[in-house]
DNA sequence: GATTCTATCTCGCTG
DNA sequence: CAGCGAGGTAGAATC
């Protein structure tokens, strides 16, 4: 049973079991040679192989190949998987009804089907993302600089949502982007419209500094920042255990 | 067998299992109680519940709860596997040397394994994709607007490549960026950064257009655009069977 | 529901 | 190898 599978079950009792696992909130499996196609936001089609289908009870479903970290093919929460058999064999389908998308699989073979109770569980908790770093930036503002006091995260400005938002020892507004990596051409195109929103509600443009805090940035990154008179100040993302 | 399984493995055959199926090339399937640490990039923790992990030859782990399409916690291509029992059970290990990067998964209870020849195969075929509607620019450049002469794809700039560079009916250079979906004020940043790139390079700035094509923009980016100078035309991605 | 942005993004391509 | 941009991105937070 844990080892290799040399013949599966027919069509018509995987479909079974996938239905059953399904209705009964559980998470199904199968192994098997597959064709797949996909039409909705995009159309493509998937030639004969062996795959894996993940079936979710949320109505996720996922087609992993023997590579690789993204399905091949796949469908998000939110619809439904219907299993059928026809004269070919098995099929599933899952569609999303609001969107109009369907992932039709399609076996040749079934090697596999297995069904599991598996709870949603809680998400992890995960450290070292951007919002500790802002984190960091709040109880350490000296990481930024000397003198920097930071007054508000999150601060609104026409142009969107500023990560932190302060002044610094000259009593000058600073506005603070941050990203955990290295940061790139977008970054400072979020940090200068930004500023530049600040700026045109301000009477003295000059007393506004915009400043790219990450661990390092791109060649063209750094020419964007020199060219809007944007500064970066290097931050490393977290410590542990130094 | 394809039904729900009550009892699983022990945790030595468990791992025998896995072992086996990784160095055979196989793709490996574990459902049961786990534990999963990450560290890495971030690092993350992850309480005991009930998993799928799916390990794959080229060092893909991927730890799927009931529900969402994303993986709770992953390893990405590259790495080595690695499963061994311990006092309490089998954990296994994934790690990717270059990156000081690691994935322990610790299983309480295995209640199935599974291991099954997948062969890689091709990708799948994706049409209305970006590059879909590229060509379609080209062959029906009047989509863009009367008069538009496409001269070139993926032209170089100071900032990056353009996607479609070309002439309007009174001899302006037009610089088109394509997006597929509802663009934003990151596609009009792209378009801005191109734009600005070859008006300082060139005598008559004036004379260089941008354009955004997309089906559709917020409200930001067209503000964005207007600010700029720049413009927005409307294109479907795909048309099908139309 | 629309918008905006993060992500342990992944992936492919290009220099 | 880095850098840049696409993705059927997904997911979260906010309005």
């Amino acid at each position: 049973m844990d080892a290799t599978v040399r013949s599966g079950p027919d069509a018509e009792r995987a479909r079974a079991t996938v239905e059953a696992g399904l209705s009964a909130g559980e998470v199904v499996s199968l192994f098997g040679r597959c064709r797949v196609t996909y039409d909705g936001r995009a159309s493509s089609r998937l030639e004969t192989g062996d795959r894996l289908l993940l079936l979710k009870p949320d109505g996720t479903a996922l087609v992993h190949t023997a590579a690789g970290h993204q399905p091949v093919n796949w469908q998000p929460p939110g619809g439904e998987h219907e299993p059928t058999v026809d004269s070919e064999g098995l099929v599933v389908a899952s569609t999303r009804s609001g969107a109009e998308e369907t992932l039709l699989v399609r076996f040749e073979t079934v090697a596999q089907v297995t069904r599991y109770p598996a709870d949603e569980g809680s998400g992890p908790t995960v450290e070292g993302t951007e919002a500790d770093l802002k984190e960091r930036v709040l109880t350490e503002p000296e990481l930024i600089e000397a003198g920097f006091e930071p007054r508000a995260t999150e601060r609104d400005t026409p142009a969107g949502a500023v990560d932190v938002y302060g002044v610094d020892a000259d009593g000058r507004t600073v506005i603070v982007e941050l990203k955990r990596r290295r940061a790139g051409p977008d970054a400072v195109g979020q940090l200068r419209r930004y500023v530049e929103a600040l700026r045109r509600d301000s009477h003295d443009a000059a007393s506004i500094r915009g400043v790219l805090a990450a661990p390092s940035v791109t060649n063209q990154a750094r020419e964007l920042l020199a060219e809007e008179g944007l500064e970066f100040v290097a931050v490393e993302p977290s410590v542990e255990g130094t």
